[in-house]
DNA sequence: GATATTCATGTTAGCGTTAACATAGATGGA
DNA sequence: TCCATCTATGTTAACGCTAACATGAATATC
């Protein structure tokens, strides 16, 4: 009954299990994948007998034989990064009720490094591809294409997917942001952000932005940017030094929460009044910084839509079906306390 | 030279390079593997033929044949508590200088979960195993013990390791924290914290604080436990009930720095002061709420050294190299500015 | 009661690689 | 010049499993 702790010097195959149980090792496969007819008397005998040599079935050789792989390979720019870490839960708890296997690739924002992990994960044959944004290597597109398997694209609509997409327009966010921005009349606009020019989509928002802004006749008063260390500090910092350098700001719009929040807590305490004298806003609606003394204003990103819909294509197409190649989520405006409202 | 875009019917195989490159399949997998005597000129034609054809290898045939596998399993409880995309963010750069890849299953805290994820991981056969905890299924040491891989425990000490463990002693960290908190003077302490039993560390921490305290004749005079939503404002909320409930306390201790962050906010925003009416302090010291108005008391859990001990650990052993099985790492107190300091 | 059908099992032949050994030509030292 | 050594390549046989087909017994159909 308990598996038996002497390591054994041989791995353990199901020769060993089929000999323990006194029958083929086919029999045996199929008890252990719970396919095609065996007797209850012979399933309890096998049962038994794995267990208790402790036998562990070789998905390696079982994925060879069956040419079926229950890996699904999602590609994202980072860990720190919040955002990612949640899509990945939602990934998980969707495909948690099928047979596939979420496998998680790590790319720091680099494209070659994008393209290595990519090829890494396709060698190992998965089931399907979701992956973050939709710039990529020349390479890495023709390895996708070529995958013959289906590739979820995430996060961003705004280009040319390879199969399916999932996500928002980030240029359209940016422009509602702003244009709820000039709606509420604030007029000498700041921007701090990552100085990141492979974040896309953080790129994406600030054209749309700056572009909503220009249509009203308005440009981007100042700005800052920052990269690595604790973004709340960088969000003070620089709000800080934008506000010393342009006192006549009326409104700071950041790329992240993070720093905006980091902002909001520097102007609360300066005795700054938000949103009165100064307007601030962030991008994610990250619940995390639900309690703080004010909320921030924001924009969901729709990120669990996001992986729960990545997932259900994947796993949709892994049963065979056709479903939708485009999936367009639209980021929800959050006012919260730190945009006036007319 | 750009990989071919018609999508191949019957998926690539060395044979398929070989012929393009009128070699045998031998030959294309050494050049490809960079492994024995190529020439210069085959290995060119090798490589531009499997570039042209857009070939990516198949490793499961190739982890079946030379029975090797790069991947190390990690398995953590959760996504969404920052400290394991951390502790992961670790591994993967140790791991980056390897061949070795990281493969993360998630647990959600629960142990058949693990035991499952964990099967699941180990039918992959890979080279190695980092698990979070001490605490498992009997079926799932088995496994581990059975596998004949490096495994290594992280995070915690206090227990009994199957095979490497690298980790602050839980029970350590708290008897610590209440120690200090003691020598300032509080008397009348207040806990908050997950209502998790299933989280060891957590329960493991507050043992050693109760049993510290108990040392010192002193009971924790009240308590408030959560469960899901946004820490920070389950912090401010707890914070605010137990405050009200028991107007005495002195100190709050909280099993993380994020409910630590919402008590500490709520304290700022009522007026009370900090450290001297109420002391507050935290676990993990996680440097994204440096940015706070006041750096809350907290204590290190070294959760970035863990992860790339572990790491190293597993990339040793897959050398063939012997190390060190026990790994003790020494949490540090930050006193911050919400615990007082004679 | 003869034949068709289902059920429970077994047998055979790969899946796409790589380890291990084999071979033939080139190189080198005496 | 001869044989030992190296270099560059090829051949063969696994690796551990499962698809596909085969078989014999039990059951159903008329």
């Amino acid at each position: 009954m308990a598996p038996q702790h002497n390591p054994p010097k041989r791995p353990l195959t199901l020769r060993d299990v089929s000999d323990a149980a006194g029958v083929s090792e086919m029999t045996v496969s199929r008890v252990l994948r719970n396919r095609g007819d065996v007797s209850d008397a012979t399933r309890a005998r096998v049962t038994e007998a794995a267990k208790k040599l402790g036998y562990v079935p070789n998905k390696i050789a079982g994925a060879l034989a069956s040419q079926r792989v229950n890996l699904v390979a999602v590609i994202i720019p980072s860990m720190s990064n919040m955002v990612f870490p949640e899509v990945m839960t939602s990934i998980s708890e969707v495909l948690d009720e099928t047979p596939l296997q979420p496998v998680i690739g790590v790319t720091n924002y680099l494209p070659e490094k994008e393209e290595a992990v990519l090829f890494e994960m396709l060698s190992w044959r998965p089931s399907g591809v979701i992956i973050a944004g939709l710039e990529h290597t020349d390479a890495a597109r023709a390895m996708m294409r070529n995958a013959d398997i289906p590739i979820v694209e995430i996060m961003d609509l705004d280009g040319d997917p390879i199969d399916a997409v999932v996500g928002v327009s980030q240029r359209r966010a940016g422009r509602e942001m702003a244009e709820a921005i000039i709606a509420e009349g604030y007029r000498k606009i700041g921007f701090m952000g990552t100085n990141m020019p492979l974040d896309h989509r953080a790129r994406k928002r600030l054209e749309g932005f700056t572009e909503a802004l220009a249509k009203a006749g308005i440009e981007i008063a100042d700005q800052e940017f920052y990269s690595g260390g604790s973004a709340l500090v960088k969000g003070r910092e620089m709000t800080e030094a934008i506000l010393k350098r342009s006192p006549d700001l009326d409104f700071l719009y950041y790329s992240n929460d993070m720093i905006g929040a980091g902002g909001l807590l520097y102007c609360l305490a300066n005795g700054i009044d938000v949103p009165g004298q100064v307007g601030l806003a962030g991008f994610n609606g990250v619940e995390l910084l639900d309690g703080l003394p004010k909320r921030l204003a924001s924009m969901d990103a729709e990120r669990h839509q996001i992986g729960r819909i990545a997932a259900e294509i994947i796993a949709a197409r892994a049963r065979g079906e056709e479903v939708e190649q485009r999936v367009e989520l639209v980021p929800k405006l959050q006012f919260g306390d730190t945009l006036k409202r007319s």
